[in-house]
DNA sequence: ATATAATGTCAAGCATATTTTACATCTACA
DNA sequence: TGTAGATGTAAAATATGCTTGACATTATAT
């Protein structure tokens, strides 16, 4: 799935780690999320968008799923 | 977690069966998620909530997370 | 050039979500 | 009565998400 992490994390200069720590997983969480490794959770997906102070749906692309 | 898919379900008159069906998923998923056996997974949980007319924001409560 | 930070990746193992099948209860109604 | 629809639950199996530790590559700065 596509997500804007990376765009607001460069945005905001923080590291994945950085990242990660705030919202409460791991580095490499944080990657695999970001290169498409596999989908976040719900309650992961809703730390990252709040934590940068947006909606899920801002932050989470799921267009891939529009096929109802 | 709560939510609030069996109240926007009795409001449309719609069964559990119905509901899992027009998501993708089965009668047994959606009673779990409704009496918060489990989380439903992110593409679940914007299916749910897309389906309703709504964000996932305002299906899914989020404030047992709130404690960054 | 070399050191350091940041990132990608992988494997093992654990945790959680989902499906399938099946059984039980409850309600409504013929 | 009994029959059907809707719901709760449970076990087993599979799929997916996450952690930990480790190693490799890339970028950045000195």
């Amino acid at each position: 799935m596509q997500t804007k992490i990376r765009a607001l994390r460069k945005e905001r200069k923080l590291s994945q780690e950085e990242l990660a720590e705030a919202v409460g997983t791991t580095r490499q969480t944080i990657t695999s999320i970001e290169v498409g490794k596999y989908t976040a959770s719900l309650p992961l997906a809703y730390k990252i968008a709040h934590y940068f102070g947006l909606t899920i749906e801002e932050v989470f692309d799921f267009s891939e799923l529009e096929q109802l």
